[in-house]
DNA sequence: GCTGCCAGGTCCGAAAACGGCGAGACGGCC
DNA sequence: GGCCGTCTCGCCGTTTTCGGACCTGGCAGC
């Protein structure tokens, strides 16, 4: 059914981190701990050019030497789904957003649980920065990746936000 | 999700029979009134080596001329689905079966209603000859193509079952 | 503050329904 | 006593349906 999958694996401060390709595209991210990570079957090929590629760009985003990703990226989903994903890469790097903001930014304001479970299924983690979605009360809430995954992401991308960097193009205020 | 699909179209007794392939197997053969026929995109390709070698074999089964079909088939389905459709091209020409004998022979002796459910779902009328299967009790039973063809087709093979045959290879009982 | 309720898209597991059946029981009918 | 036809009930894989559970948030009521 699905196409022949490639991965390799990178080591990071938060474990080992697999990352899938598909023929032309990243489809999948995912940490150590990851809930629902599928079963994948996937041939490792460490020198493709899209996985060095994404392999690269996600060392450099843990060295703090990157804050937005250039890669392409196949997500899938649902129309919800891909709305919600879609509205999570608009998140700049350092910044957080609630869930029932996500929602608002969809248009269905009522929909902010909805966004969550979306959020969770969100195949291809720091890429599209699932990780950037708190409650509304402050709380981390959940992270497929696990909690503490998720704060050492954001405490991270805060201390980071306002270094020097040495990758990422644009020094201005990203779109 | 499903690959490129081509068709053509015979003219029968029955009616216009659809054949649809896939890029290297034969994946459904429906008649005018199949029950479930799945809504299938697919072009048009009459041309096409596959689509012209199965409607060549079966105006030759019509005719009266061909007995056993030698194409590709894909089958797919559920492991039981595919073990029932497996065990229905055992079934000679002429010849018919129960559905209790074919849940017997999968070793499941009282799947026989089990057996009549996938038997409905055979995706390649004719070619896998689910038509051959009647009740225990004499009675033809259900056809996803209407009763009236599953008739016609066993008075077809019955009446032809003792002349001569120009086409199909061995003169002696199949296997 | 704290509790309870509801809105909302999707997934997952459980349960029920649904068949291209068949054997056995019954009741008529010669 | 045979010989049907009908009815009932058990069988079994698949499909459909349904009920919660989720990475929540806003409002009502106390």
């Amino acid at each position: 059914m699905t196409e022949n999958l490639i991965t390799t694996t990178v080591s990071t401060p938060l474990g080992p981190v697999r990352i899938f390709a598909d023929r032309d595209a990243i489809c999948g991210v995912y940490l150590p701990e990851h809930k629902r990570a599928p079963s994948l079957v996937a041939e490792s090929r460490p020198d493709a050019p899209l996985l060095h590629l994404a392999a690269d760009q996600l060392l450099e985003y843990f060295d703090g030497r990157r804050r937005d990703f250039d890669l392409p990226v196949r997500l899938g989903g649902t129309v919800f789904q891909a709305a919600v994903w879609s509205q999570l890469q608009r998140i700049p790097f350092g910044e957080t957003r609630t869930y029932g903001e996500l929602a608002a930014a969809l248009g269905r304001p009522k929909a902010s649980r909805a966004v969550g479970a979306a959020n969770g299924r969100n195949p291809v983690s720091i890429i599209v920065p699932c990780h950037r979605v708190i409650g509304a009360d402050g709380r981390l809430s959940g992270y497929a990746g696990g909690q503490a995954a998720k704060a050492w992401l954001l405490a991270h991308e805060v201390t980071s936000r306002d270094t020097n960097v040495t990758v990422s193009p644009q020094p201005g205020a990203p779109v």
